[in-house]
DNA sequence: GCATAATTCAAACAAACGTTTGATTGACAT
DNA sequence: ATGTCAATCAAACGTTTGTTTGAATTATGC
């Protein structure tokens, strides 16, 4: 099992193909749905060459996850180190702003919310393991940063409110299409500005969470 | 191609059968994931039986969806009419509630929920196309119900943020975990509770979605 | 009871899958 | 030049896939 890492001239070129092929097909087939001769295929590369250098199917797609999630996260957490080390209150808008612009900033990779969408919900285990490490910093850090940007808000339910937030920015880039490459960057971010709005409203309500006929049925 | 209607008596309890084996591997290998004989097995039927009453693979999922989404949405249509029918003006709230208690309730076919999530993220286009198809009326039945409610926002971001909160409802019912069979119920009504809670804060908010810099940063 | 149709069954089909093998190529240091 | 190792290649491995076939079995109508 040689499994050689990244070196400096010879293959990186064939590694980076397959990623680009891999993550394509990834967004547009799934990952189950996706093989690995279709891969090479694409990256005009050899079947063999995507065993050669990921280990397999699933370090290949693992390898695809980390470069798409890591300079988007990065970026989330360099926001929010900023903000904290510069002010002593942060607003909830500003930490969405934090974690959600990064999704609108056109020097990323494209494709990104779209491998983010289709990822998040695979069923195999061991993928949806390496996606849930690969944003539990992330996570913790926004959750504690929310729970300290609204006090009147217990942290169990503010976690909750995180989750709902996130569920509707998977929705959203869901629906940004499969291959948005030259996608109104205008409309994008008018979606993720919406979404902000919406975030920072539902995030911060105090309604009652334990009554138990707010509404007039039943 | 004789694809039978469900005949009274004889071919009924295979049909059954091969749907709840079908639902129940669908939630937890995905529809790639699960294969024909993995059905037939787990359902005790022959492995042509899957193709003789369902014509296909695709035809069988396409049932599963069927018979999974039309109780809760025709619940979800029928408390929508008893509200309009009772009230002129119905609250954000009841419109969430009748679109999100159901989910709670639990007299409805418990996998519901892990089937919605399993399958909303397909890639598979003629199944993204059943789903849709299967939702499209309570989507613009409850947007247009959303829309009367607050008459504050326009129609098209009610639109959008209408599908925030189906996404935090998709992503939700994934937390619930992909076998909840006897889950604590308590539990998941309150997390749908604050559903509706973080929900009807989001959408009523009247933040402005054309500021440029609402927060410090930048 | 008998004919007719619906259903179940074991068996096989071709195709596609992930992975492995062993030879071949290329680059680079000595 | 030569020896060494990383990289690419064609080819094949054994499984598993969805689907089909034709016979056997069961239910149904008369």
């Amino acid at each position: 099992m040689p499994t050689p890492q990244s070196s400096k001239s010879a293959s990186a070129d064939t590694r980076e193909r397959i990623l680009d092929a891999a993550e394509l097909l990834l967004i547009e087939k799934g990952c189950g749905g996706t093989s690995l001769r279709a891969i090479a295929s694409n990256a005009n590369v050899n079947l063999a060459a995507t065993n050669y250098h990921f280990g397999g199917k699933e370090g290949l797609f693992a390898a695809v996850i980390h470069r798409c999630a890591r300079p988007i996260n990065e970026q989330r957490l360099a926001s929010l180190d900023m903000l904290e080390a510069q002010q002593s209150h942060i607003s909830t808008r500003e930490i969405l702003k934090a974690l959600l612009d990064p999704l609108a900033s056109n020097n990323l990779p494209e494709r990104l919310p779209a491998v983010m969408n289709r990822v998040t919900s695979e069923p195999d285990e061991n993928l949806r393991a390496i996606v849930q490490a690969e944003f539990s910093e992330v996570s913790s850090r926004f959750i504690a940063a929310l729970t300290r940007a609204i006090p009147q808000v217990e942290e169990e339910e503010i976690s909750l409110r995180f989750y709902f937030v996130i569920g509707s920015m998977l929705h959203l880039v869901g629906l940004f299409g499969p291959l948005t490459t030259a996608e109104d960057d205008n409309t994008r971010s008018q979606k993720i500005n919406a979404l902000v709005n919406f975030g920072v409203a539902g995030l911060e309500t105090e309604a009652p969470t334990n009554i138990h006929s707010q509404g007039t049925s039943e």
